[in-house]
DNA sequence: AATAAACACAAACAATCGTTTGTTTAGAAA
DNA sequence: TTTCTAAACAAACGATTGTTTGTGTTTATT
């Protein structure tokens, strides 16, 4: 009953406070402005601002934003609160570039795959893995977006929504032409849409660079217990 | 491709706004003092009490921890926030005993199901059967469990922390006992145990007392899709 | 060398936070 | 009645919140 060598604490799916990495790749599209709320303020060094992103995804995912002062994040960046408004606009600025970044990425994955070729189980499977990827890679990132989203202002909180929706329904509609097709089981679409998506949440809460199975075994397993289920066929 | 008669928006697994139920079961159990933290104050009113735990879960679960006022709470009780001290001790309290009464509850069912007799099958499938049932008659409170209990104070979320690592191990003892015994797919045992659990979260967020899917179906329905898979099998 | 822009910080702003205090109301116990 | 106490509110507490202002320092450009 080894479980240590595998994973931080989770008792029915919390973030769980990693190790600071200090460090983050953060492959999501850098911080394009995003439509109607964020315009960049980069002059000199446009880098400073990516490091207080990064820095506040972090800061985000393990207090939480309502939890995290603007102070934290300054101590954090080696920054006074007040200097880091040469690099950003405001607080909730920050969330919304965050959680942008991350939804702008999920719809752009979604076209790539709806414009595939070949069955829908592969369809599926890559838009799964991608989708798993992108935590794997931007595992802070996206944790804010799922977790700290409520806390949007309204106009961009409804737009986040929508956007949310439509990668819904979008993945959706893969697993409804699936089953017509009797590639998969004829289960309630939303119930294995759901089921899909929060299943591999803990990847985003759980996976470290460092740790003994590499991003691609989890990708694997991950898959194929969901797709083929966890009990043993009995043949 | 309909969606819309299942569900809430659900991204990537986004705690939703649902509308507000103003009254609630709240079947955990009902507020023991947690050990050394909160020592009860009722006397004339002891459901005053229940009511403001009630109202602050569901609170707490839209708009977070952090993101909530005790003035904002106290609106919603229709109570000065002021007031509400005669009836709580802090604000930390409120959080520190929906998260403990989900906590003692989760540990509880686990002892219970260790102790019955049978496959381990129909262990694994029993406790994640009352786990999911925890999140359909107590979801506002296990939402917040789940995500909010990053806010606990040191001892409590020290404690709280080893409490969710006894119910993991636990967990995850049972799988490992079944693979053993040739039940289940021989998959990485903490794999398994983080999928299924991070399955399941969804419940939570998008289950509602006046669904078209009944809880049973719902139960049955996402059991059965985790244990056999989506994929049909090509036999 | 001079100018201007980019950036950092100290100090302070109003607003809001959780909580305490003092007082009043209302019902139960004597 | 009188007495006691639970419970509600108004007002205010100090602390902290996000943010602005003013001023200085660095750095690149002319």
């Amino acid at each position: 009953m080894r479980l240590a060598a595998i994973g931080p604490p989770l008792f029915l799916l919390p973030p769980a406070m990693p190790a600071k990495p200090t460090a983050t790749p953060a492959p999501v599209a850098a911080a394009l402005p995003a439509a109607g709320a964020a315009r960049a303020i980069k002059k000199r060094q446009p880098h400073k601002r990516q490091l207080i992103l990064d820095e506040a995804a972090h800061l985000f995912k393990e207090r939480g934003f309502g939890n995290s002062s603007m102070r934290d994040l300054g101590a954090r960046v080696g920054l006074d609160a007040a200097s880091m408004y040469n690099h950003i606009r405001s607080k909730d600025e920050i969330l919304d570039t965050i959680c942008f970044q991350v939804s702008n990425t999920y719809i752009a994955q979604l076209l790539e795959v709806e414009q595939m070729a070949g069955p829908y189980l592969e369809k599926i499977t890559e838009l799964l893995r991608r989708h798993v990827r992108l935590m794997t890679t931007s595992g802070a990132a996206v944790s804010v977006a799922n977790n700290e989203w409520k806390a949007l202002t309204e106009p961009r909180l409804t737009e986040f929504k929508e956007a949310r929706k439509r990668y819904e329904k979008g993945f959706a509609a893969l697993i409804e032409q699936g089953i017509a097709a009797g590639e998969l089981q004829p289960v309630n679409v939303s119930v294995a849409l759901f089921t899909l998506l929060s299943a591999v949440r803990w990847v985003e809460l759980w996976y470290r660079p460092g740790r003994s199975l590499s991003a691609a075994e989890l990708e694997a397993d991950l898959i194929t217990m969901l797709l083929d289920g966890l009990k043993k066929p009995t043949a």
